[in-house]
DNA sequence: CGCCGAGTTGACCATGTTCAAGGTGGGTGG
DNA sequence: CCACCCACCTTGAACATGGTCAACTCGGCG
């Protein structure tokens, strides 16, 4: 099946991952990546508690991790984009729900072939351990997000991580809804809408769409972080 | 120097860790283990954008790591324990600042060398790949913590991880302030105390002393924590 | 054209912060 | 051994930020 949004770095920086995964003496003819599959939106990946088997990497498209409370309320620990990896946990059962926030294909591997071959491998194994310290990374820096005292420090803190991920650092192209980040920055959708609805009266952004947010001025945003 | 507060199972521990790391050719009249080190309360272990030159692993006492906001506010990313790696981090920077929470010996270990032997060290690969996850784990359940709506489930939450790693789950010292707890929980010193004494009139939990917390109901602190 | 999901806005309210005033207990010096 | 001190903690009252509930708007699609 043919990979229609993949885009070619992604598509490299797959190659050497993939080379690196099959040295070890895996069957060429049964490889140990697994399929790869394309997600429609809001379908889910994996659920919590189920058994880990595989990890994934995201070749296009939008992904989230996240956990679901008893009560209904819902957290979403990370989002996922092209080159990212994730359901990669310590343990044997996942210990969050992952779902497509767009349409997006996804490779999974096998983690039980991983565990065999990591130390063996050299490649390979630097490749999981930089993938697992920047996953740490990630998680502390989401911490520190959420640490944050107003809801504009985290919604500006947020607007800022996804200029530095975006092509264009003057508008960014948002794919999750307004409810998504809530859930990511322990808002409600409401105060999400109110303080993007600030940040456009103090001229710092503007909103032609809800998911396009154009970047008037950088400075301002990266004071409001704090 | 005499390692007087060091336990048995992380001298253990430590044993495992130093031999794959010596295995790979480091001169054994300069080993790649940095020295033990000892450091008193409240004094800095290394300081955010210090250069990465260690990581370093708890032998005894409690260590936190955190960042320090221009406005004066500290916003506490993890405390660790005996057997804990703290400073492992992408880049060549910290990202945080490590300071000792109560009295504690530590060990450092280069970075320089473990970028030279991960992949050829099985061991030691493996080692160190299973405290990356292991640390993106803590951190994701750091951002769920934080995630919660209330400060009763917070505390909540923070107190039962405690128990967890606790020898007495009945009993539980803390090493830490309530300033310290404040700013791991993004709460005011204030909300910490008065959501401790209110679970104390709920009868769910003792306190003897401030640092002292005895916990007489645990279903009902399962439930506080959401 | 009208429907529907997503987003925005407003009014009111609850939770946690802020500011301020005590309380407590462990350690030190008289 | 006692008294004092200081850091740490607790408690109270007023206030502010964000949550809740509800109405309304917008834009895409049949």
């Amino acid at each position: 099946m043919a990979l229609q949004t993949t885009t070619t770095s992604a598509l490299a920086e797959e190659a050497i991952f993939a080379s690196a995964y099959f040295k070890q003496g895996a069957a060429a003819q049964q490889p140990a990546v697994g399929a790869v599959q394309n997600i429609a939106r809001d379908r889910e990946i994996f659920a919590e508690s189920d058994r880990a088997e595989h990890f994934y990497k995201v070749v296009s498209g939008v992904v989230r991790t996240c956990k679901f409370l008893m009560d209904g309320r819902r957290q979403i620990e990370g989002f996922h984009v092209a080159g990212d990896i994730f359901g990669f946990e310590p343990g044997s059962h996942h210990l969050l729900t992952a779902e497509a926030v767009t349409d997006c294909t996804v490779i999974a591997y096998r983690k039980q072939k991983m565990d065999l071959y990591a130390g063996g491998d050299e490649l390979l194994s630097r490749d999981l351990l930089a993938f697992a310290v920047r996953g740490m990374a990630k998680a502390q820096h989401h911490s520190l997000l959420l640490g944050r005292r107003s809801a504009m420090e985290k919604v500006a803190g947020f607007l800022l991580d996804w200029a530095r991920g975006s092509a264009n650092r003057q508008v960014i192209s948002l794919a999750m809804t307004r409810q998504d980040i809530a859930d990511y920055l322990n808002l409600t959708i409401e105060t999400v809408s109110r303080t993007l609805s600030q940040l456009e009266r103090d001229n710092v952004i503007v909103l032609p769409s809800a998911r396009q947010i154009g970047l008037k001025n950088l400075d301002a945003l990266e004071d409001l972080a704090a």
